[in-house]
RNA sequence: GGCCUCAUCGUCUAACGGUUAGGACACCAGGUUCUCAUCCUGGCAAUCGGGGUUCGAUUCCCCGUGAGGUCACCA
């Protein structure tokens, strides 16, 4: 056990397009054990298949990391001693370890054509039989000059390891195969280039998704010949679509990470599910802080069965925090989300507008429509009166003098909310009509939204001016 | 097809071999003098099947079944 090694996670994602919910989950549990073990947590970018890369997607991975508050201590732009950590800037190193393997007698070049090589696959597959490279490894292999690829020459033999998630594994000599190490582009495999650096970058522990552990005797075989201790092994269950049992993916509708906070997703609420999608700490806790988290976090609690990506739960987990917020934190989180009428009112307003409608929001890029009519007058909605399965018995003449009364009352009143509270209350037995009449006509002539906060304290914010001129319009309306 | 892994409400999950199998999301019903939301109360809903071991199995073992992964000059 390395039990006093410096904990040095990482996250190495390939350049090849935006980052997801399902795949940001390895980096977030790197994340965690890190700072848990108040070590390094490293962004290596895996740059080695230049067909795949997707131009500018390196910048989309650094910025969603930081988005997310996932804060790395070294990596292609922060830099380290350990640089460089983009893979195609570390290819003669990769290089070096190559020639010591071919001088080891642990490497050869692979004398066959893609052609020939995919003709044995096939015939293995028609046989029904996995495909194993070893068993046409060429008796005498050319010197390898760069031309041909170069394949690990493995020592096939059963392997038993511990992973920190997956628990015991063991595996037979039949999974073990002379994989290539170097392409003949003169770039390394990941199944090369990884070991490499996680060696000469000193990682602790390698958390990855569970399409690897198939690999992982391959890995073993090859530290072996390396003769390098192999890090602390965690594979992750994959996160699925909310249907389907396959991983999910951009075709399920994964939603880019950077999407979800431009919606207004908080970065802890989003952390807090990804994590909690998979893990618990054994209570019947569902809100951990990112505190809370580092704390408690364990690789060994993590569930070994896929999870499927549900939204809802998002949602609610992000209106949960939202809901926890301070005025003050709020306010200042969602300024960008205003309405375009909202620009020339100032910050003792929109915050009292925020305190109203902050347990309705899910997400800030709500907050356009729950707050426009504070804001601005909205055309009148005469579907909201004749959809109303109160209003719609009642006359026009009726809701005009309702509408006229509840304006003669709310004249002489000083709109502060408890006020308009007691008014309104005065109204209904004035009235002797009931709420669902007549403080349902009010809001509609006030708001001409389907929906608002509590009718007294939306007047209030409203204010005497704009409530009774809408009232008017209103009347108006029904002329 | 070989190999590996997994299997509790629709979903996320809890349960030293002994619980009326718990919680959360979603959903449904009721309450909070209007709507939406919040909040509160209640409800619906699960141990894949079959064998063992055991006084007793969601839990341990075996066999099925189902699902996923892998068998790339992708990671």
């Amino acid at each position: 056990m390395s039990q006093m090694k410096p904990v040095r996670t990482r996250f190495a994602p390939s350049p090849t397009g935006y980052l997801h919910v399902g795949g940001i989950r390895t980096a977030v549990f790197a994340w965690l054990v890190a700072r848990q073990a108040k070590g390094q947590f490293i962004l290596r970018l895996e740059d080695t298949d230049k067909r795949r890369e997707v131009m500018g997607s390196d910048q989309h991975l650094m910025e969603s990391l930081q988005a997310l508050g996932l804060h790395y201590d070294e990596g292609p732009d922060v830099g380290g001693p350990y640089a460089p950590y983009r893979q195609s800037e570390r290819l003669t190193s990769y290089q070096q370890w190559a020639h010591r393997l071919v001088d080891a007698g642990r490497a050869y070049a692979d004398p066959y054509t893609p052609e020939q090589v995919q003709t044995f696959r096939e015939e293995a597959m028609a046989a029904k039989q996995p495909f194993l490279y070893r068993n046409h490894r060429p008796q005498q292999p050319p010197a390898w000059d760069g031309r041909q690829p170069l394949r690990f020459k493995s020592d096939p033999k059963p392997y038993r390891w511990h992973d920190a998630i997956m628990g015991d594994l063991s595996s037979g000599p039949e999974v073990i195969d002379d994989f290539i190490l170097v392409k003949t582009d003169g770039y390394p495999t990941y199944n090369f280039a990884h070991i490499i650096d996680d060696y000469e970058m000193q990682i602790s522990h390698i958390i990855r998704g569970q399409e690897f552990i198939a690999s992982i005797p391959n890995y073993l075989n090859l530290y072996e010949a390396l003769a390098v201790t192999p890090p602390i092994m965690a594979t992750a269950p994959h996160v699925l679509g909310p249907d389907g049992r396959k991983k999910l993916s951009k075709r399920d509708g994964a939603k880019d990470v950077l999407d979800y906070i431009r919606e207004g997703f908080l970065p802890e609420a989003l952390i807090n599910f990804i994590v909690s999608l998979g893990w618990n700490d054994g209570t019947e806790q569902e809100i951990f802080s990112i505190d809370e988290l580092v704390a408690k976090f364990s690789l060994e609690r993590v569930q070994r069965s896929g999870a499927h990506f549900d939204e809802r739960r998002l949602l609610w987990m992000n209106g949960s925090y939202i809901r926890n917020l301070t005025l003050d934190d709020i306010y200042t989180r969602c300024q960008a989300y205003w309405p375009p009428e909202a620009a020339s009112y100032d910050e003792a307003y929109k915050k009292q507008v925020l305190a109203l409608v902050q347990e309705r929001l899910k997400y800030f890029a709500e907050l356009s429509e729950l707050t426009s009519f504070f804001f601005t007058d909205l055309p009148p909605a005469p579907e909201l009166i004749s959809g109303h399965k109160q209003l719609k018995k009642l006359t026009v003449d009726e809701l005009k003098a309702l509408l006229e009364q509840s304006r003669d009352s709310l004249e002489a009143s000083d709109f502060s909310s408890q006020e308009l509270a007691d008014r309104l209350n005065q109204l209904l037995q004035q009235t002797g009509q009931k709420p669902a009449v007549l403080f349902s006509l009010i809001r509609i002539a006030t708001t001409q939204a389907p929906a608002s906060p509590g009718l007294a304290e939306t007047l209030s914010v409203l204010g005497k001016d704009r409530s009774l001129a809408r009232l008017a319009a209103q009347l108006a309306n029904f002329e």
